[in-house]
This record gives structure tokens, sequence and C-alpha cells, in this order.
DNA sequence: TTGACTATTCCATATTTCTCGAAATATCGT
DNA sequence: ACGATATTTCGAGAAATATGGAATAGTCAA
């Protein structure tokens, strides 16, 4: 990943309402979101949700596709892999004793602390 | 780590001078690196990147100390680890799918594709 | 204590980002 | 075609962020 993609992708993380909406997204699956179904569940004003989402999309974090009157958002899982990539490769360029704890992190089991995978 | 915590973390790096400082710091090591000499390499003016250190410092991403009459900024790795444990565990709240590539990733050989540890 | 050196703080300006109401666009069912 | 539903685009004001020059503060050596 490029740094000025990583710098786009981070910024657009970096508000509240963006991180809940991609939080939702991805804990929502490949099914996806309607626009209106995120407003609701976030309590955010539409006009607002769609700048919100235009940000991340933008940062190609989500994508969408038009079902019906609804477009529906989905998390893109393959540049938020790549983003954290990024970052791992910027920590990993230094020192052995930074990685290790974070492949200890990445590798654990799934099922321990609340998590479902 | 908290939301808000992360999402200041986010936004110090969504910053192309201070993603370029703190990757610096990071290949830097723990004896880090004056804020002067962090200047030329970066060719940031002074009161510049005075500033944003200090936004660097405010997100918890990077410590510093007095040495002389320089002040030495180093990276915080436990906070940069802290970070992506807390992007990756939104990520890993969802699907298998999504997870399995990031272990995978954080695993490999650190000596594969240009990484030294 | 004076002067050189290192770095931060202060300040004004420029730029960008955020937000939401109103209007516009797209789709569907009848 | 029409009315209802879903979402985006537009516009404009408010707020936050970025920048660099000048002034300030801490440290050292002689």
């Amino acid at each position: 990943m490029e740094k000025v993609i990583a710098i786009g992708a981070l910024g657009a993380l970096a508000h509240e309402g963006r991180l809940d909406v991609f939080r939702l997204l991805v804990r929502a699956g490949p099914e996806g979101m309607a626009a209106g179904e995120i407003a609701r569940s976030t309590g955010a004003v539409l006009s607002t949700l769609s700048a919100n989402l235009a940000v991340l999309t933008r940062a190609g974090l989500i994508g969408s596709r038009r079902d019906g009157r609804s477009i529906i958002y989905t998390a893109d899982y393959d540049q938020m892999r790549d983003l954290l990539g990024f970052l791992m490769e910027d920590c990993c360029g230094g020192k052995p004793e930074i990685c290790a704890p974070l492949a200890e992190l990445a590798s654990r089991p799934c099922t321990a602390e609340g998590r479902t995978c």
C-alpha cells in the first residue's frame, strides 16, 4: 500500500462517526447494510452520513451496491488488511521486539476474549 | 484501547509529515532522535515539526526526554501495538475469513520481503 | 555572564473539514 | 404518470487543523 493511500484510510477512520460506521459494516459482514439502516443504528443525520460514507468510499474502505431503492454498503476487507499490513510493515521495519507481540496478537485463538473467529 | 484514544492516534498518523516522523522514530529504535535531527532528515521547518511532534505526543505515539540542549523523541511501541490491536479486534469481531489473512500477515517470516524482523 | 545552540510557544493566516437543511435524483408499486 | 421511499448533492456557515516567522526559554561552554 502506498503512503498516500494509507494516509487517506487513516484519516477516514480518524472520525467517530465514520469509525462507528466502519465497525458496524465489518460486523455486518458481506451482506452489508443499507444507508438508512446505518443511520438508524448510529443515530446519524442522513445527509451527514452520506458525506461520511463518501469519505470511506474514497478511502477504499467500503464499497456499495444498489438494491432496489436502497444502497447497500459493505466493508472492504482487502483494504483493511492492506492498511494493517502497511502499519505493521512500518512497525516491523524497526526492531524485532515490536513485531513479536503483534504476531502474537494476530495469531492468538480468536475464540478468546469475546472474539468470534 | 478506548475508541477516543484510537481516533486520536489514527488522526495523528493521518498526516504525511507526522507519518514520516513516526516511521523515522520507529526505525530509529529506543535511542530515538533529536528534534533537529528529525527536521534535517525530513526537511520540515522546525516550528511546524514541533507542532507535529506535540500532536504525536498527545496521541501517545511518541515520548521524549531531554539530553543536554537536545530533546530526544522515541516511538512508543506499546501504543502502536494497542492501536493495531484495536483495529484488528474490530476486524475479528466479524467474520473468520477476515481474521485469517491478518494472522497470516502478522506471523509470516519477517526476513521475507525486505523486513528485518 | 555572555554568546551560541536547540527547541518550543505564540500568533496570524490559510486551508480543510464538518454539519445539516433544502433541493435534486433514483427506484418502486399502483 | 404519480406518490412514496431511499439516498445523494448542494450550499453555506461553523469549527478544527496546518503553517511558518518572530519571540521566548532552557542548556552549555568559555
